[in-house]
RNA sequence: GUGAGUGUAGCUCAGUUGGCAGAGCACCGGGUUGUGGCCUCGGUGGUCGAGGGUUCAAGUCCCUUCACUCACCCCA
Protein backbone atom coordinates (compact mmCIF):
# COMPACT_ATOMS: atom_id res chain seq x y z
CA UNK A 1 0.00 0.00 0.00
CA UNK A 2 1.12 3.61 -1.01
CA UNK A 3 1.59 5.98 2.03
CA UNK A 4 -0.79 8.56 2.64
CA UNK A 5 1.22 11.74 3.05
CA UNK A 6 -0.45 15.23 3.62
CA UNK A 7 -1.09 17.61 1.44
CA UNK A 8 0.88 19.56 0.29
CA UNK A 9 1.16 23.30 1.84
CA UNK A 10 -0.40 21.75 4.92
CA UNK A 11 1.25 20.78 7.96
CA UNK A 12 0.83 18.61 11.42
CA UNK A 13 1.57 20.24 14.46
CA UNK A 14 2.48 17.62 17.16
CA UNK A 15 3.89 17.57 20.67
CA UNK A 16 5.61 21.05 21.35
CA UNK A 17 5.23 22.88 18.03
CA UNK A 18 1.10 22.81 19.05
CA UNK A 19 2.03 23.55 22.26
CA UNK A 20 3.68 26.93 20.85
CA UNK A 21 0.81 27.59 18.62
CA UNK A 22 -2.05 27.34 21.95
CA UNK A 23 0.35 29.58 24.05
CA UNK A 24 0.36 32.26 21.67
CA UNK A 25 -3.20 32.05 20.93
CA UNK A 26 -4.09 31.92 24.32
CA UNK A 27 -1.54 35.80 24.74
CA UNK A 28 -3.40 37.03 22.20
CA UNK A 29 -6.78 36.29 23.26
CA UNK A 30 -6.01 37.60 26.80
CA UNK A 31 -4.69 40.42 25.17
CA UNK A 32 -7.49 41.11 23.22
CA UNK A 33 -9.73 40.69 26.44
CA UNK A 34 -7.71 43.33 27.89
CA UNK A 35 -9.22 46.06 24.87
CA UNK A 36 -12.80 44.89 25.59
CA UNK A 37 -13.10 42.61 22.23
CA UNK A 38 -15.43 39.67 21.90
CA UNK A 39 -14.91 36.21 20.52
CA UNK A 40 -16.73 35.74 17.52
CA UNK A 41 -16.72 32.46 15.15
CA UNK A 42 -17.37 32.16 11.89
CA UNK A 43 -17.90 29.05 8.92
CA UNK A 44 -15.25 27.33 7.62
CA UNK A 45 -16.70 28.04 3.81
CA UNK A 46 -18.75 30.86 2.35
CA UNK A 47 -20.40 31.65 -0.85
CA UNK A 48 -17.68 32.69 -3.33
CA UNK A 49 -19.74 36.11 -3.71
CA UNK A 50 -19.00 37.21 -0.77
CA UNK A 51 -15.26 37.34 -1.38
CA UNK A 52 -15.72 38.37 -4.81
CA UNK A 53 -17.72 41.18 -3.67
CA UNK A 54 -15.06 42.55 -0.32
CA UNK A 55 -12.06 41.42 -1.37
CA UNK A 56 -12.14 41.64 -5.11
CA UNK A 57 -12.03 39.98 -8.08
CA UNK A 58 -8.73 40.98 -8.97
CA UNK A 59 -7.18 40.25 -6.11
CA UNK A 60 -4.93 37.24 -6.23
CA UNK A 61 -6.67 36.01 -3.09
CA UNK A 62 -9.67 35.75 -5.19
CA UNK A 63 -8.84 35.64 -7.93
CA UNK A 64 -6.42 32.23 -8.10
CA UNK A 65 -6.30 31.29 -4.44
CA UNK A 66 -9.69 29.93 -3.56
CA UNK A 67 -10.24 26.28 -2.81
CA UNK A 68 -13.99 25.89 -4.15
CA UNK A 69 -16.01 22.79 -2.21
CA UNK A 70 -18.05 20.62 -4.09
CA UNK A 71 -20.00 18.38 -2.11
CA UNK A 72 -20.23 14.38 -3.66
CA UNK A 73 -23.56 14.43 -4.52
CA UNK A 74 -25.25 17.71 -5.10
CA UNK A 75 -24.07 21.10 -6.29
CA UNK A 76 -25.44 24.10 -7.40
CA UNK A 77 -23.99 26.84 -9.47
CA UNK A 78 -25.62 29.64 -7.75
CA UNK A 79 -24.14 28.64 -4.26
CA UNK A 80 -20.69 27.50 -5.08
CA UNK A 81 -18.79 27.35 -1.85
CA UNK A 82 -15.43 28.30 -1.04
CA UNK A 83 -13.35 28.01 1.93
CA UNK A 84 -12.50 30.81 3.55
CA UNK A 85 -9.31 32.77 2.25
CA UNK A 86 -9.38 35.20 5.24
CA UNK A 87 -11.60 36.23 8.04
CA UNK A 88 -12.67 39.65 7.77
CA UNK A 89 -15.65 39.38 4.92
CA UNK A 90 -17.04 36.85 6.92
CA UNK A 91 -17.13 38.99 10.38
CA UNK A 92 -18.82 41.61 8.17
CA UNK A 93 -21.33 39.29 6.49
CA UNK A 94 -22.38 37.75 10.19
CA UNK A 95 -22.28 41.30 11.81
CA UNK A 96 -24.58 42.67 9.15
CA UNK A 97 -27.08 39.36 8.99
CA UNK A 98 -27.07 39.94 13.11
CA UNK A 99 -28.54 43.04 12.08
CA UNK A 100 -25.59 44.64 13.93
CA UNK A 101 -25.34 47.45 11.38
CA UNK A 102 -29.10 48.88 12.52
CA UNK A 103 -29.07 47.90 16.00
CA UNK A 104 -26.14 48.52 17.80
CA UNK A 105 -23.71 49.10 15.35
CA UNK A 106 -20.30 49.81 17.69
CA UNK A 107 -19.07 46.21 17.84
CA UNK A 108 -15.34 44.70 18.62
CA UNK A 109 -14.27 40.98 17.76
CA UNK A 110 -11.48 38.77 17.36
CA UNK A 111 -11.56 35.62 15.44
CA UNK A 112 -9.23 32.76 15.60
CA UNK A 113 -9.02 30.03 13.40
CA UNK A 114 -7.27 27.81 10.06
CA UNK A 115 -7.38 30.20 6.49
CA UNK A 116 -7.13 28.44 3.54
CA UNK A 117 -5.34 29.67 0.13
CA UNK A 118 -3.88 27.96 -2.91
CA UNK A 119 -0.25 29.32 -3.04
CA UNK A 120 3.06 27.64 -3.39
CA UNK A 121 4.46 27.05 -0.02
CA UNK A 122 8.15 28.40 1.17
CA UNK A 123 8.98 29.44 4.32
CA UNK A 124 6.45 30.94 6.45
CA UNK A 125 3.35 30.49 3.70
CA UNK A 126 1.20 27.41 3.95
CA UNK A 127 -2.14 26.63 2.59
CA UNK A 128 -3.55 26.23 5.55
CA UNK A 129 -2.41 28.79 8.28
CA UNK A 130 -4.00 30.27 11.07
CA UNK A 131 -4.81 33.89 12.26
CA UNK A 132 -5.70 35.52 15.04
CA UNK A 133 -7.91 38.52 13.87
CA UNK A 134 -9.91 41.41 14.93
CA UNK A 135 -12.30 43.83 13.68
CA UNK A 136 -13.84 46.54 14.56
CA UNK A 137 -16.74 48.43 13.40
CA UNK A 138 -18.93 51.50 13.83
CA UNK A 139 -15.69 53.80 15.22
CA UNK A 140 -14.41 56.35 12.05
CA UNK A 141 -11.79 57.86 14.82
CA UNK A 142 -8.31 58.06 13.88
CA UNK A 143 -7.60 57.15 17.76
CA UNK A 144 -9.39 53.49 16.70
CA UNK A 145 -6.62 53.27 13.94
CA UNK A 146 -4.06 53.73 16.85
CA UNK A 147 -5.19 51.82 19.35
CA UNK A 148 -5.01 48.51 16.96
CA UNK A 149 -1.83 48.98 16.62
CA UNK A 150 -0.97 49.36 20.20
CA UNK A 151 -2.82 46.57 20.50
CA UNK A 152 -0.87 44.21 18.39
CA UNK A 153 2.36 46.49 20.49
CA UNK A 154 1.52 45.00 23.36
CA UNK A 155 0.95 41.40 22.11
CA UNK A 156 4.70 41.65 20.95
CA UNK A 157 5.72 42.91 24.48
CA UNK A 158 4.07 39.67 25.78
CA UNK A 159 6.23 37.70 23.26
CA UNK A 160 8.73 39.71 23.63
CA UNK A 161 9.71 40.17 19.98
CA UNK A 162 11.57 42.56 17.97
CA UNK A 163 9.39 43.94 15.08
CA UNK A 164 8.88 46.51 12.77
CA UNK A 165 5.56 48.83 12.52
CA UNK A 166 4.89 50.70 9.05
CA UNK A 167 1.90 52.45 7.98
CA UNK A 168 0.90 54.57 4.73
CA UNK A 169 -2.19 56.38 3.94
CA UNK A 170 -4.72 55.12 0.89
CA UNK A 171 -7.06 58.05 1.15
CA UNK A 172 -10.56 58.00 0.65
CA UNK A 173 -12.32 57.19 -2.41
CA UNK A 174 -12.27 60.85 -3.67
CA UNK A 175 -8.19 61.14 -2.91
CA UNK A 176 -7.36 57.41 -4.42
CA UNK A 177 -9.58 58.07 -7.56
CA UNK A 178 -7.27 61.16 -8.18
CA UNK A 179 -3.91 58.91 -6.97
CA UNK A 180 -5.13 56.04 -9.21
CA UNK A 181 -5.24 58.80 -12.22
CA UNK A 182 -1.70 59.97 -11.15
CA UNK A 183 -0.48 56.01 -11.34
CA UNK A 184 -1.99 55.62 -14.57
CA UNK A 185 -0.25 58.44 -16.16
CA UNK A 186 2.99 57.34 -14.14
CA UNK A 187 2.56 54.26 -15.98
CA UNK A 188 2.26 55.36 -19.43
CA UNK A 189 4.73 57.77 -19.18
CA UNK A 190 7.43 55.09 -18.39
CA UNK A 191 5.97 52.24 -20.30
CA UNK A 192 8.97 51.21 -21.83
CA UNK A 193 11.19 50.72 -18.81
CA UNK A 194 8.09 48.46 -16.29
CA UNK A 195 8.43 45.66 -15.63
CA UNK A 196 6.16 42.39 -17.12
CA UNK A 197 4.37 42.40 -13.94
CA UNK A 198 4.34 46.10 -13.94
CA UNK A 199 2.28 46.10 -17.24
CA UNK A 200 -0.09 43.61 -15.79
CA UNK A 201 -0.79 45.23 -12.69
CA UNK A 202 -1.49 48.62 -15.02
CA UNK A 203 -4.27 46.84 -16.22
CA UNK A 204 -5.82 44.92 -12.87
CA UNK A 205 -4.58 46.64 -10.36
CA UNK A 206 -2.05 50.10 -11.04
CA UNK A 207 -1.97 50.40 -7.02
CA UNK A 208 0.65 47.80 -7.03
CA UNK A 209 3.04 49.39 -9.25
CA UNK A 210 4.18 51.06 -6.02
CA UNK A 211 4.92 47.92 -4.96
CA UNK A 212 7.24 46.56 -7.32
CA UNK A 213 10.35 45.21 -5.88
CA UNK A 214 12.26 44.42 -9.94
CA UNK A 215 12.42 47.87 -10.14
CA UNK A 216 12.41 49.85 -6.72
CA UNK A 217 14.24 52.86 -8.13
CA UNK A 218 11.00 53.53 -10.60
CA UNK A 219 8.99 52.31 -7.67
CA UNK A 220 10.41 54.93 -5.45
CA UNK A 221 9.72 57.71 -8.52
CA UNK A 222 6.00 56.51 -8.24
CA UNK A 223 3.40 58.73 -7.00
CA UNK A 224 2.13 57.86 -3.54
CA UNK A 225 -0.81 58.17 -1.87
CA UNK A 226 -0.34 60.64 0.82
CA UNK A 227 1.12 63.07 -1.53
CA UNK A 228 -2.94 62.81 -2.88
CA UNK A 229 -5.02 62.61 0.40
CA UNK A 230 -7.72 65.63 0.96
CA UNK A 231 -7.61 67.46 3.21
CA UNK A 232 -9.81 65.20 5.89
CA UNK A 233 -8.00 61.99 5.22
CA UNK A 234 -4.88 63.96 5.55
CA UNK A 235 -5.79 65.26 9.16
CA UNK A 236 -7.01 61.62 9.69
CA UNK A 237 -3.70 60.08 9.19
CA UNK A 238 -1.96 62.62 10.84
CA UNK A 239 -3.85 61.79 14.25
CA UNK A 240 -2.91 58.26 13.93
CA UNK A 241 0.60 59.15 13.40
CA UNK A 242 0.57 61.68 16.73
CA UNK A 243 -1.58 59.01 18.57
CA UNK A 244 1.17 56.10 17.95
CA UNK A 245 3.93 58.67 18.71
CA UNK A 246 2.61 59.61 22.19
CA UNK A 247 1.84 56.36 22.77
CA UNK A 248 5.57 55.13 22.41
CA UNK A 249 4.90 52.91 19.41
CA UNK A 250 8.02 53.56 16.81
CA UNK A 251 6.40 53.25 13.36
CA UNK A 252 7.05 54.17 9.95
CA UNK A 253 5.53 55.67 7.06
CA UNK A 254 5.82 53.14 4.15
CA UNK A 255 3.76 54.35 1.25
CA UNK A 256 4.58 51.39 -0.36
CA UNK A 257 2.03 49.40 2.21
CA UNK A 258 -0.68 49.68 -0.27
CA UNK A 259 -2.22 45.75 0.83
CA UNK A 260 -3.47 43.59 -1.90
CA UNK A 261 -7.15 43.71 -0.76
CA UNK A 262 -9.99 45.63 -2.32
CA UNK A 263 -11.47 47.04 0.73
CA UNK A 264 -9.11 49.23 2.36
CA UNK A 265 -9.14 52.72 2.67
CA UNK A 266 -7.46 55.66 4.71
CA UNK A 267 -4.72 54.00 7.24
CA UNK A 268 -3.46 50.38 6.31
CA UNK A 269 -0.38 48.88 8.21
CA UNK A 270 2.02 46.13 8.39
CA UNK A 271 4.05 44.44 10.89
CA UNK A 272 6.93 42.30 9.87
CA UNK A 273 10.39 40.42 11.71
CA UNK A 274 13.29 40.88 10.34
CA UNK A 275 14.03 37.09 10.87
CA UNK A 276 11.30 35.34 8.89
CA UNK A 277 13.21 35.07 5.25
CA UNK A 278 10.87 36.74 2.60
CA UNK A 279 7.49 36.18 3.80
CA UNK A 280 8.06 38.79 6.72
CA UNK A 281 4.92 39.85 7.25
CA UNK A 282 3.50 38.62 11.19
CA UNK A 283 0.73 40.64 11.28
CA UNK A 284 -1.40 43.70 8.57
CA UNK A 285 -4.83 44.94 8.23
CA UNK A 286 -6.48 48.52 7.60
CA UNK A 287 -9.68 51.05 7.54
CA UNK A 288 -12.70 49.97 5.44
CA UNK A 289 -15.42 52.12 5.68
CA UNK A 290 -17.23 51.20 2.37
CA UNK A 291 -16.89 47.58 3.39
CA UNK A 292 -20.02 46.65 5.62
CA UNK A 293 -22.39 49.17 3.36
CA UNK A 294 -21.03 47.37 -0.26
CA UNK A 295 -22.24 43.99 1.43
CA UNK A 296 -25.09 45.28 1.71
CA UNK A 297 -25.53 46.65 5.17
CA UNK A 298 -26.22 50.67 6.51
CA UNK A 299 -22.95 52.68 5.93
CA UNK A 300 -20.61 52.01 9.24
CA UNK A 301 -17.05 52.40 9.12
CA UNK A 302 -14.34 49.41 10.20
CA UNK A 303 -11.20 49.13 10.36
CA UNK A 304 -9.55 45.07 11.32
CA UNK A 305 -6.41 43.55 11.73
CA UNK A 306 -5.10 39.89 11.34
CA UNK A 307 -2.09 38.06 12.90
CA UNK A 308 -0.34 34.64 10.86
CA UNK A 309 -0.27 32.49 14.26
CA UNK A 310 2.37 30.31 12.19
CA UNK A 311 4.50 32.85 11.60
CA UNK A 312 4.41 34.98 15.10
CA UNK A 313 6.02 31.49 16.49
CA UNK A 314 8.57 31.14 13.49
CA UNK A 315 9.83 35.06 15.11
CA UNK A 316 10.48 33.68 18.50
CA UNK A 317 14.25 32.41 18.92
CA UNK A 318 14.90 28.78 19.03
CA UNK A 319 15.99 28.71 22.61
CA UNK A 320 13.23 30.90 23.29
CA UNK A 321 10.40 28.16 21.63
CA UNK A 322 12.07 25.29 23.32
CA UNK A 323 12.31 26.63 26.64
CA UNK A 324 8.61 27.84 26.23
CA UNK A 325 7.58 24.36 24.73
CA UNK A 326 8.98 22.64 27.37
CA UNK A 327 7.74 25.03 30.33
CA UNK A 328 4.24 24.71 28.29
CA UNK A 329 4.42 20.67 28.45
CA UNK A 330 5.95 20.35 31.75
CA UNK A 331 2.12 22.20 32.87
CA UNK A 332 2.75 22.40 36.55
CA UNK A 333 5.92 20.99 36.62
CA UNK A 334 9.23 22.80 37.90
CA UNK A 335 10.96 20.53 36.09
CA UNK A 336 11.00 17.12 34.39
CA UNK A 337 12.38 13.81 36.25
CA UNK A 338 15.22 13.32 33.55
CA UNK A 339 17.69 15.04 31.48
CA UNK A 340 16.37 13.20 29.01
CA UNK A 341 12.93 13.89 28.93
CA UNK A 342 13.47 17.34 28.58
CA UNK A 343 13.19 17.39 24.86
CA UNK A 344 10.04 15.52 25.44
CA UNK A 345 7.42 16.79 22.73
CA UNK A 346 4.30 16.11 25.10
CA UNK A 347 3.20 16.96 28.58
CA UNK A 348 4.52 15.44 31.52
CA UNK A 349 2.45 14.17 33.70
CA UNK A 350 2.23 13.58 37.89
CA UNK A 351 1.97 9.92 38.10
CA UNK A 352 2.62 6.47 36.65
CA UNK A 353 -0.08 3.51 37.36
CA UNK A 354 1.66 0.11 37.41
CA UNK A 355 0.19 -2.95 37.48
CA UNK A 356 2.02 -6.32 37.86
CA UNK A 357 -0.16 -9.23 36.79
CA UNK A 358 -3.45 -10.18 36.24
CA UNK A 359 -5.07 -9.46 40.07
CA UNK A 360 -3.66 -6.29 40.56
CA UNK A 361 -4.80 -4.50 37.09
CA UNK A 362 -8.58 -3.66 38.12
CA UNK A 363 -6.87 -2.25 41.32
CA UNK A 364 -4.62 -0.39 39.38
CA UNK A 365 -6.98 1.15 37.11
CA UNK A 366 -9.21 2.13 39.68
CA UNK A 367 -6.31 3.84 41.55
CA UNK A 368 -5.54 5.53 38.69
CA UNK A 369 -8.87 6.98 38.04
CA UNK A 370 -8.86 7.61 41.49
CA UNK A 371 -6.11 9.78 41.63
CA UNK A 372 -7.49 11.46 38.42
CA UNK A 373 -9.90 12.17 40.22
CA UNK A 374 -7.57 14.81 42.43
CA UNK A 375 -6.77 16.93 39.48
CA UNK A 376 -3.35 15.05 38.80
CA UNK A 377 -2.71 14.12 35.43
CA UNK A 378 -2.02 9.88 35.35
CA UNK A 379 -1.02 7.52 32.94
CA UNK A 380 -2.14 3.70 33.13
CA UNK A 381 0.92 1.85 32.13
CA UNK A 382 -0.07 -0.68 29.34
CA UNK A 383 0.20 -3.90 31.82
CA UNK A 384 1.16 -6.01 28.63
CA UNK A 385 5.29 -6.15 29.50
CA UNK A 386 7.27 -6.58 32.77
CA UNK A 387 8.01 -3.85 35.55
CA UNK A 388 11.30 -2.76 33.68
CA UNK A 389 9.43 -1.78 30.32
CA UNK A 390 6.88 -0.35 32.50
CA UNK A 391 9.11 1.74 34.50
CA UNK A 392 10.90 3.08 31.34
CA UNK A 393 7.27 3.92 29.84
CA UNK A 394 6.72 5.92 33.60
CA UNK A 395 10.01 7.86 32.78
CA UNK A 396 9.63 8.67 29.14
CA UNK A 397 5.68 9.82 29.86
CA UNK A 398 7.74 12.66 32.42
CA UNK A 399 6.23 11.22 35.52
CA UNK A 400 7.29 12.74 38.89
CA UNK A 401 5.85 9.36 40.36
CA UNK A 402 5.06 5.99 39.96
CA UNK A 403 2.78 3.66 41.49
CA UNK A 404 3.16 0.34 41.48
CA UNK A 405 0.91 -2.68 42.11
CA UNK A 406 1.82 -6.23 42.05
CA UNK A 407 1.40 -9.91 43.66
CA UNK A 408 3.90 -8.81 46.72
CA UNK A 409 1.97 -5.43 47.12
CA UNK A 410 -1.33 -7.47 46.58
CA UNK A 411 -1.28 -9.39 49.27
CA UNK A 412 0.20 -6.73 52.23
CA UNK A 413 -2.59 -4.26 50.82
CA UNK A 414 -0.46 -1.52 50.02
CA UNK A 415 1.29 0.19 46.32
CA UNK A 416 4.49 1.28 46.20
CA UNK A 417 5.04 4.93 45.60
CA UNK A 418 8.12 5.65 43.93
CA UNK A 419 9.37 8.97 43.11
CA UNK A 420 10.82 9.31 39.79
CA UNK A 421 13.41 11.64 40.72
CA UNK A 422 14.84 10.94 43.30
CA UNK A 423 14.15 7.15 43.42
CA UNK A 424 13.33 7.23 46.60
CA UNK A 425 10.17 4.11 47.15
CA UNK A 426 7.85 3.82 50.23
CA UNK A 427 4.88 1.50 50.51
CA UNK A 428 1.10 3.76 50.92
CA UNK A 429 -1.72 1.69 51.77
CA UNK A 430 -4.21 1.00 49.13
CA UNK A 431 -7.32 2.33 50.51
CA UNK A 432 -5.46 5.60 50.74
CA UNK A 433 -2.90 5.65 47.96
CA UNK A 434 -4.76 8.48 46.02
CA UNK A 435 -4.55 10.82 48.61
CA UNK A 436 -0.81 9.72 49.37
CA UNK A 437 0.36 10.55 45.39
CA UNK A 438 -1.43 13.76 45.71
CA UNK A 439 0.35 15.02 48.79
CA UNK A 440 3.49 13.85 47.43
CA UNK A 441 2.60 15.88 44.61
CA UNK A 442 1.78 19.21 45.95
CA UNK A 443 4.71 19.13 48.32
CA UNK A 444 6.98 18.82 45.43
C1' G B 1 2.44 29.65 -12.86
C1' U B 2 8.35 30.51 -13.10
C1' G B 3 13.47 29.48 -11.27
C1' A B 4 17.16 27.04 -8.21
C1' G B 5 18.63 23.34 -4.59
C1' U B 6 17.74 18.60 -2.14
C1' G B 7 15.67 13.31 -2.02
C1' U B 8 19.85 6.77 1.22
C1' A B 9 16.84 3.35 8.19
C1' G B 10 11.72 6.62 12.43
C1' C B 11 15.51 11.25 12.73
C1' U B 12 20.48 13.63 11.24
C1' C B 13 23.57 12.21 7.56
C1' A B 14 28.24 9.15 5.27
C1' G B 15 28.68 6.13 0.89
C1' U B 16 35.67 6.79 -2.98
C1' U B 17 37.26 5.82 -10.35
C1' G B 18 30.12 2.02 -11.03
C1' G B 19 31.84 -3.77 -7.48
C1' C B 20 28.03 -7.48 -1.05
C1' A B 21 23.86 -0.51 1.60
C1' G B 22 26.69 2.13 6.49
C1' A B 23 27.27 5.39 11.15
C1' G B 24 25.23 8.21 15.17
C1' C B 25 20.65 9.01 17.57
C1' A B 26 15.86 6.62 18.38
C1' C B 27 13.37 1.78 19.12
C1' C B 28 13.43 -3.55 21.25
C1' G B 29 16.03 -7.16 24.32
C1' G B 30 20.15 -9.16 27.66
C1' G B 31 23.62 -7.74 31.64
C1' U B 32 19.44 -7.08 36.93
C1' U B 33 13.20 -13.69 37.65
C1' G B 34 9.92 -6.94 40.52
C1' U B 35 12.84 -1.35 39.42
C1' G B 36 13.43 3.85 34.67
C1' G B 37 17.56 7.41 33.42
C1' C B 38 23.92 6.45 33.02
C1' C B 39 26.99 2.36 31.28
C1' U B 40 27.72 -2.18 28.50
C1' C B 41 26.54 -6.25 25.00
C1' G B 42 23.29 -7.64 21.25
C1' G B 43 18.98 -7.13 17.94
C1' U B 44 14.84 -5.15 14.73
C1' G B 45 14.57 -1.75 10.93
C1' G B 46 16.00 0.09 3.67
C1' U B 47 11.47 -0.99 -2.95
C1' C B 48 18.70 4.10 -1.81
C1' G B 49 11.62 9.11 -3.80
C1' A B 50 9.22 6.61 -8.41
C1' G B 51 9.64 4.86 -13.65
C1' G B 52 12.74 3.85 -17.71
C1' G B 53 17.77 3.54 -20.06
C1' U B 54 23.36 2.38 -20.38
C1' U B 55 26.37 -1.75 -18.19
C1' C B 56 28.60 -8.30 -16.66
C1' A B 57 27.25 -5.03 -12.53
C1' A B 58 23.84 1.38 -10.84
C1' G B 59 22.73 4.51 -4.34
C1' U B 60 26.66 6.19 -7.91
C1' C B 61 26.16 7.55 -15.11
C1' C B 62 21.80 9.28 -18.66
C1' C B 63 16.44 10.50 -19.46
C1' U B 64 11.56 11.20 -17.43
C1' U B 65 8.57 11.99 -13.29
C1' C B 66 7.07 12.99 -8.23
C1' A B 67 7.92 15.11 -3.52
C1' C B 68 10.28 18.51 -0.29
C1' U B 69 12.93 23.21 0.48
C1' C B 70 14.07 28.19 -0.79
C1' A B 71 13.13 32.28 -4.00
C1' C B 72 9.89 35.08 -7.74
C1' C B 73 4.70 36.33 -7.68
C1' C B 74 1.49 37.22 -3.73
C1' C B 75 0.64 37.52 1.29
C1' A B 76 -0.45 36.30 7.48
Amino acid sequence: MAKLTRLRGFQDQLGAEAEMLSLVEARAKEVARRYGLGEIRIPLMERIQLYERSTGETSDVVAKQMYIVKHAQESSAADTMVLRPEGTPGVVRAYIEAGLDRSDPEQRFFYCGPMLRYERPQKGRFRQFHQFGVEVFGRADPACDAELLVMIDDLRRELDLELDFEVNSLGCGECRLAFREALLAFGRAHLESLCADCHARLERNPLRIVDCKTDAALAEQAPKSIDYLCPDCRRHFDAVLDLLRYSGVAVTVNPRIVRGLDYYVRTTFEVSSRTLGAQNAIAAGGRYDGLVESLGGVPVPGIGFAIGLERLTMAMSPQDRHARAVAAAAGGHAKPPTARSDSRQAPFIDAAVLALGEEALPKAAALAREIRHSGLAVEFVSPARGLKAQLRRADRAGARFAVIIGEDELSRGVATLRDMTSGAQRDVQLEQAAQAVSAAAAES
